[in-house]
DNA sequence: CATATGATGGACT
DNA sequence: GTCCATCATATGG
């Protein structure tokens, strides 16, 4: 069962910390990809300054504003990185999906990313796309509604005990405000 | 273990 | 040409 449009359309970062401990699926062909989400990052609109939806909207920012669920895919330094939009049309935001801890599909993505150690699989926003097989062609899909690429409940809850954060990573000005969240003792985490 | 550095490709001006 | 929400190496402790 997908979370639903609920879910997503509520504060950026309170989403992005609850989609900890979540699985992301993408399902190719025959091929099930299916990982633990472990840490991610909330993005706001023009009052973040490390955000794209600081600027005027572009073919790849614009999916910020739409409804929640809503996916964006963009290249940074020649990797693929995904988000899921948050908040309703109009309000723009998103949660970048850092690391996940790889659940089926293993030995093909060791395949992909010419890597044998699973943490290295899916230890950073850039290789976890890799892993996962997620380009372009998968920017603006709807995960509450896509048969290819679902976010699920996970095994269990993450405990609030469990959540560390941080300043988010690799961004030219941050806020004040700690946004980045992943679970403390996960070894898929980045670093 | 830690930190430093060069390569990378697409979007945009 | 410039700007990155990165990564894999290399080197030192």
């Amino acid at each position: 069962m997908s979370l639903n449009r609920k879910f997503y359309e509520r504060d950026t970062a309170e989403v992005a910390k609850d989609l900890l401990g979540k699985n992301i699926i993408h399902r190719e062909d025959s091929q099930v990809f299916k990982g633990k989400i472990v840490e991610t990052e909330a993005y706001f609109g023009p009052e973040d300054p490390a955000s794209r939806a600081k600027d005027e909207k572009t073919k790849i920012n614009e999916n910020m504003w739409k409804k929640g669920g809503t996916t964006l895919v963009y290249m940074v330094h020649s990797y693929w990185l995904f988000n899921i939009a948050t908040e309703g049309n109009d309000i723009p935001g998103a949660v970048l999906i850092r690391a996940v801890e790889p659940l089926e599909g293993i030995e093909f993505m060791k395949l992909r990313r010419e890597r044998e150690r699973e943490k290295e699989l899916a230890s950073g926003p850039g290789t976890f796309t890799q892993a996962f097989g997620i380009t372009k062609d998968h920017h603006g899909i709807d995960v509450t509604s896509s048969d290819t690429l679902s976010v699920e409940q996970g095994e269990r809850d993450v405990e609030p005990s469990e959540i560390k954060y941080s300043h988010r990573i690799g961004v030219t000005e941050d806020l004040e405000r700690e946004l980045r969240f992943f679970i403390g003792d996960n070894g898929h985490v980045s670093r």
